[in-house]
RNA sequence: GGUGGGGUACCGAAGUGGUCAAACGGGGUAGACUGUAAAUCUAUUGGCUCUGCCUUCAGAGGUUCGAAUCCUCUCCCCACCA
């Protein structure tokens, strides 16, 4: 399949060099091309996720991915699309970071054999750097006049950038330049905001070896009002199980814009396209099936389609599904996942027996749970309505549970709708 | 290096001796309305053993009955000049 025409249909492409050219080349047979990932954190977040889902899809199509973690970079800060320079971190914990965003790699693409993808570290190669030979053999080649036209540059010299921080698009430039020369790859991915770091590289690679290398961006994912996408309450949306589980992961997707449906599947999901555009189109309650199976495909996806299935029980064991009777056709897995299985797959708490004899304070067991940050967050969350025993609203912060409130079973512990928590005694 | 202006809660930004846990906006959370949506409206938004107590206004000292507000030193940022 024509690699192009299948990233332009699902909405990845933002804009490219010569697009022909690059469309011939991949047709050609397999090219090697990479993406940077910044490791100052030690998971990707659902904002490194649309790059991800691209190299998904190239290395489908029978291209290799390099993800290439920017070791040496991240020790210099980058101003691309920031209106802050970065945290600049040690070598070791670089190092653990970008072990951790591997292991998250893996599972959306196939590091197997020697034509799998391939993490690179640039500070194999940046951190050897002759700073005389660097400006002698590189340097030499950037025009500071088009640097200063760089969109990225142009929004920090109003607030001040250093000349560390400038020096930033040689770097990536130059770490286009190694991969082509000494990995064979021809094309960089990035987001729109990395367009002209990215085609210093291509630049410089024509004026260091005369050939043409390819460049494009993906597009920046807003939400329809503007803010930021894959942020929620508690910050971004994790990668890792630790920070994010599988059920609000799930629960992300789920709650997404109805406008967002079909752009999302598209990025998001592995399902064809006129599904896509079918289920993104659907009126107004059905709209909510499509969101469950973003939500099922995405989760399945990041965290295997175990947790996805288990993830989307709960939440419809909650909440309800938005098509028990399964009258909207998809491809998707979920469809054979039967709502009436709908086990209690809810996040549980158990409390030591003890412990609920000596009674246990309401707004202690919402902060011990997770459900709240801080006492004074429980007693707010009482005082505003929001917390529910079962189906009971708690309106006593003072409120002391005894083996009593158990004698029935398990009990329901929720802060606001969407966030609760099974209790058992043993 | 010189001169001037700044560093306030999650972010932006008021406050310039007591009435300041600190206006206002954004963001967050909760409630109502709904479709586990959006928009809207309302409440709330440092912590705690909560009618009170403790810790916050870059950091360290000091003045004062009392400081985010005054003084001294230190660190960082910005503007202009060199």
């Amino acid at each position: 399949m024509d690699a192009i025409a299948l990233l332009q249909e699902r909405g990845f492409l933002y804009q490219s060099t010569d697009l022909e050219r690059l469309r011939a080349r991949l047709a050609q047979g397999p090219v090697t091309f990479y993406v940077g990932f910044d490791p100052t954190g030690s998971s990707l977040h659902i904002g490194h996720l649309l790059p991800v889902m691209a190299m998904r899809w190239l290395q489908q199509c029978g291209h290799r991915p390099i993800a290439i973690v920017g070791g040496g970079t991240a020790m210099v800060g980058d101003p691309s699309g920031k209106s802050d320079a970065r945290p600049v971190l040690t070598v070791d914990e670089i190092d653990a970071n970008a072990r951790a965003i591997q292991g998250q790699l893996a599972r959306f693409l196939d590091f197997g054999d020697a034509a799998g993808a391939r993490l690179v570290n640039n500070a194999d190669w940046l951190r050897d750097l002759k700073y005389l030979e660097f400006l002698r053999d590189i340097g030499r080649h950037f025009n500071v006049n088009q640097m200063l036209a760089a969109e990225s540059v142009k929004q920090r010299l109003e607030t001040g950038l250093s000349f560390l921080e400038f020096n930033y698009m040689l770097l990536q430039a130059y770490d286009f330049y190694v991969l082509y020369k000494d990995y064979n790859c021809e094309l960089q991915l990035g987001g729109q905001d990395q367009w002209g770091n990215i085609v210093a590289g291509t630049g410089l690679i024509r004026k260091l070896t005369g050939k043409d290398a390819h460049a494009a961006t993906f597009p920046l994912l807003l939400k329809s009002d503007g803010q930021k996408f894959g942020k929620t309450a508690s910050g971004a949306v994790w990668l890792d199980t630790a920070r994010t589980t599988p059920y609000h992961y799930y629960q992300f997707w789920r709650n997404i814009d109805d406008g967002e449906v079909t752009r999302l599947l598209g990025f998001f999901t592995a399902l064809p396209m006129d599904e896509v555009r079918r289920l993104g189109a659907l009126p107004s309650p059905q709209i909510n099936r499509a969101k469950e199976i973003l939500a099922y495909e995405a989760t399945a996806l990041a965290h295997g389609p175990a947790a996805a299935r288990q993830a989307y029980l709960a939440a419809g064991t909650e909440f309800g599904f938005a098509d028990p009777a399964g009258a909207i056709a998809t491809s998707s897995a979920v469809a054979g996942i039967q709502a009436t299985e709908a086990a209690a797959e809810l996040p549980t708490t158990t409390l030591p027996k003890a412990k609920v004899a000596a009674g246990i304070g309401i707004c202690k067991l919402l902060v011990d749970t997770g459900l709240c940050p801080s006492t004074s967050e429980a007693r707010r969350l009482i005082k505003g309505g929001g917390a529910h025993l079962g189906d009971d609203r708690i309106t006593d912060e003072k409120r002391v549970l005894t083996p009593a409130d158990f004698a029935a079973g398990p009990l329901l512990l929720r802060a606001g709708k969407k966030n609760l928590r099974r209790i058992v005694v043993e």
